[in-house]
DNA sequence: GTGAAAGCGCTAACAC
DNA sequence: GTGTTAGCGCTTTCAC
């Protein structure tokens, strides 16, 4: 254990003995702690720049105060998915003075709880949760701990969390819709991974819609891509093999959409000639394959965003009721859609 | 202010109790000190898993020892390729039990020495920067320190920084090459942001490969793209506008590709029909887009990996000499060029 | 309003 | 080998 090598930073102590006051008095001016004379702050404060002190973030939070900084526990940083989440919150914190620790769980639950531990000791001031895998395991001990906590893009299980999510349903239900509209009768699913609730509510929406619009559910129809590449791929070619192919696919997000493309493309088929596809999410990817991808815009940015306002809220004002944020998703139409070959029998 | 209601978690006090030592005998089990007694060290973990002790590292770092945790520094997270690489470093630290502390300058260059002065506080055992912004500033701060630290996609200024870099030259020089080769002669080139030194090696690559087949280089054909979409949207607008256009494309990065490709569609051109391009880094949008890009491949993800293994054994043994490592680049082959219209003359 | 002093949980000398 | 103890830099009572 090679020992730091650190040289002596400047302490509140220095900054006390240059400015002639207690270091007491210095703590609460970096804290903004009003009792404090105004002449004093202001010698503190000019001693504090001359001397060029930085708070040591370690010492603060060990003596029980905010270490200005906040957590984001993901399964994986992989996806755009995350990574336009993980944009708008770094965008949001710029204007916090707070610091981002990523956890990564690579999708092992053992590896969730067990950071939850080490984050209540004081590390982080509070957790942003992307899509946890095991909620119920430790979002119990979040709330006995009052430790401040959202959850981005999950629901179910827990009513009582924080949350910012997306109207997975209605979008679903929209998309579908969209397809049948065109003209589409038999329309496949490509599901994406069980138990996530977006996947389930996505599930939710298209058989809906279906059934407003008196089509028969299919189980057939629907395969689970695992909401990755490969994933879509595999589950477009079970669909493109069955006895009555699917004119129309709806995958439960882009990245499985455009796995999927690469599958019709591989059966020789033409897109939306030969089959229509659309996505979830609109990830910067689907803008710009071919054909450019028609998909269910999710505001992933402003998810982020928003969901880090809250943490922030909570984090200055423990009180602050908890709320549940529901943003608008939307239809992009491009150019991945068509009406069926046979739409003139509609 | 709102005081933490942190319950108690159990500390090495509570271990030492639990199994009968002192609580310096504790720390050195957790330490991996081998000057402990095997029945003791049993001991010791039997307590430590009972009572399900997890170290508190604001506390380790404070006193002089490992946070486990390292930072990276970033100028943003918008771009792919600071994804890849921290993809690469992601991964590599799930192997390690390090953790990861997020630092986004923002593209502001006082943000990053700002950063430097916290970091060196302990609050991290080593940091890994990702194409500094104005590195001379604090390198020295860091070695000064004794600071572990690797730089990503850096070079010049600084022969003394452990760096991880691809042969950016090379790379530029075959991707020209093969233009050459396809009979192109008036080859366009899209720069990065100046002053990075991987815009200045790949200008230098295309440079010289235009000499070294004896072509002209002619200044009106290098357009800055600064590195992104909209920059190389608009420097192949200049470069399509030009008395005699190019018939073939070299963007300094494949975001900027990217957008040169939507330049040239606006133009009524087709790619590579009319305009071949080729971009560099193999970014994964790039096999996506039509026509599939032609591109130099940065092994990205490797880069970040090894600029992470790097940095673990700084830390473990702050005496281990500084490297520096050079990864290959490779021409990846798509869609995107083709010999230019009038191939006959060359 | 301000200072003194007691920790926060741990590492690393230092004794034995 | 093992225990004792002095900090690390700060927040937060608690007196005054």
């Amino acid at each position: 254990m090679a020992s730091r090598n650190r040289k002596r930073n400047v302490t509140i102590i220095d900054v006390a003995r240059e400015a002639n006051v207690s270091y007491s008095t210095v703590s609460r001016v970096v804290n903004n702690n009003p009792h404090v004379r105004e002449d004093k702050r202001e010698r503190v404060r000019e001693a504090m720049a001359k001397l060029g002190y930085v708070a040591n973030p370690l010492a603060r939070g060990l003596a029980g105060g905010q270490a200005q900084v906040i957590g984001l526990l993901v399964r994986d940083l992989v996806t755009e998915y995350v990574a336009q989440i993980l944009l708008g919150i770094d965008e949001e914190l710029a204007t916090h003075q707070y610091d981002l620790m990523l956890y990564t769980t690579h999708h092992r639950r053992a590896k969730e709880s067990q950071y939850i531990q080490t984050l209540t000791q004081g590390f982080i001031d509070g957790l942003l949760l992307i899509l946890p895998l095991d909620p119920g395991a430790y979002l119990e001990t979040l709330r006995r701990h009052q430790f401040p906590y959202v959850v981005i893009d999950h629901q179910g299980f827990d009513d009582f969390s924080p949350t910012v999510v997306s109207t997975n349903t209605r979008g679903a239900y929209e998309a579908t819709e969209y397809l049948i509209k065109l003209g589409h009768r038999r329309i496949a699913f490509i599901a994406g991974s069980e138990n996530t609730s977006s996947a389930i509510e996505r599930l939710e929406g298209y058989r809906a819609a279906l059934q407003a619009h008196d089509l028969p559910f299919d189980p057939a129809l629907v395969q689970s891509g695992e909401f990755d590449q490969p994933g879509g791929f595999h589950a477009a070619q079970k669909l493109l093999s069955l006895p009555e192919r699917p004119t129309a696919i709806f995958a439960a997000n882009d990245a499985s959409a455009i796995g999927a493309m690469d599958a019709i493309r591989s059966h020789g088929l033409s897109i939306p000639g030969d089959v229509s596809i659309i996505g979830f999410d609109d990830i910067r990817q689907s803008a710009y394959c071919y054909p450019p991808l028609t998909t269910v815009r999710q505001p992933l940015i402003d998810m982020g965003r928003i969901a880090t306002r809250l943490l922030m809220t909570y984090i200055a004002n423990p009180a602050h009721p908890r709320e549940r944020v529901v943003m608008n998703t939307e239809l992009v139409i491009r150019e991945s859609c068509a009406p069926p070959r046979s739409a003139g029998q509609a």
